[in-house]
DNA sequence: ATTCTTATTGCAAATGGTTCTCAATAAGCA
DNA sequence: TGCTTATTGAGAACCATTTGCAATAAGAAT
């Protein structure tokens, strides 16, 4: 296998979605690290993004709901995430004994599932209101 | 409001949706039902499967796994989806007691839940295996 | 320190699923 | 049977993401 190199652009972008608690996309993290990388391109951050959750040292949520984005997460402790159907909105939780409930139900269909990789859509407290 | 009229088109999609059990996406859909409408257009896909779901007759799946295409489901009645990681395999799973219990912890971040739109990501069999 | 290899970058162009525009068509009420 | 307008087909536009390529720089070798 090839050696990797720790740049400058990787280590900032995985700084700065570290010390965020929200899922930034890729435009979002771009805009995040301009003032410490004045020349990055919007190309370096999708490099590095789609090499870090290679390393599975952030995790990608493809769930487009409301936009057609990739948001990102630097946190990769197990949880779940609750994905509001209506305006998008993410919010973390942490996992319940349900988890394991349903690794053993999902042991007959052959499904090895990943805690962290368990997303709930519905509709957040506002836009329940309404 | 304004009215709705059942084309044949719309008709020919949705029943063609109903009769199979897996989740195709809007190109394969086309496929599906170009031997019945030799005419039709993509584009009269996209527009019938929005307005589709929008009546709640069919479920439309936004996870891009392992493509970026979205998928839909002619089979609304409570389910869960097994969505393989690596392959992107889609499998449906009837709900289990989870659910319930999903729904009273949710509560608390004022979540309301639909059964139908629990995801879980992980490895199928085969991609396990590997 | 200096050289050398090649992983990585910045820029621009390409890609591809989906949406939009618009004139033509046809569903279905009057 | 006409009339209104929702819907269609064809193609262009959109836009998040990926890719090609020459220039740059990480870091191993010297
Ligand atoms: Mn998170
Ligand atoms: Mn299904
Ligand atoms: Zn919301
Ligand atoms: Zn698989």
């Amino acid at each position: 296998m090839q050696q990797t190199r720790q740049t400058k652009q990787r280590k900032i972008i995985l700084e700065k979605l570290r010390k965020v608690h929200t899922h930034p996309t890729a435009e979002e993290i771009f805009q995040m690290v301009l003032p410490l990388l004045p020349k990055v391109s919007l190309a370096t951050i999708y490099r590095n993004l789609e090499f870090l959750e290679k390393q599975g040292e952030i995790l990608k949520l493809e769930h487009k709901n409301n936009e057609s984005k990739n948001r990102y997460d630097g946190h990769t402790e197990p949880h779940r995430h609750l994905i509001c159907k209506k305006c998008g909105e993410i919010v973390d939780i942490s996992c319940c004994c349900c988890c394991q409930m349903n690794k053993k139900d999902l042991a007959k269909y052959g499904f090895t599932v990943d805690d962290g990789f368990i997303e709930i859509l519905g509709l957040c407290k506002k836009c329940s209101h309404k």
